[in-house]
DNA sequence: AACTATTTATAAGA
DNA sequence: TTCTTATAAATAGTT
């Protein structure tokens, strides 16, 4: 999308990367925000950036008592409760 | 998008609601692996349908031993380990 | 399951 | 860096 077409490839430069990243975020989490709705499904997105930033969103009512937790055991994993 | 706008409300067609799960769900889970892929990002997603089947996918190298879990304690939560 | 008219997302630019 | 806009991509309704 947008004034040209990209490859699908990690983008090299820091700062259009960056850039990217914000609006590709924002964009996702909108995605699975309408997916929850329209078709009354539960939906959740983790993000971590590559500098360490975490993002999430969950179509959990209960959004009090639920959170991503980053487990950094060797491999990078997830938990969510 | 579409040959109409719509509201994001629940489709309270059935089968509308099936049809637009399909093309959103698959739409979703394409976002989250461009996102990873350009920006350089850890994404993971999971999606309960209404009817109960879990679809998730996440970025994660190791995808033998990671697994989202749909944990029924009362509130609906999830967790990924 | 395909198609396509439109809406929406977004890559570059300002 | 926030706003704009040309264009690519997603998708609602159709066939």
């Amino acid at each position: 999308m947008g004034r040209g077409k990209i490859e699908i490839k990690k983008i090299e430069n820091l700062n259009s990367r960056q850039v990217t990243f914000s609006k590709r975020r924002n964009g996702l989490l909108k995605k699975a925000k309408e997916l929850s709705i329209t078709c009354d499904a539960e939906v959740g997105v983790i993000i971590f950036s590559s500098t360490g930033k975490v993002y999430q969103w969950s179509s959990t009512s209960d959004h009090s008592t639920v959170k991503f937790r980053y487990l950094s055991n060797g491999n990078p994993t997830w938990q969510y409760n």
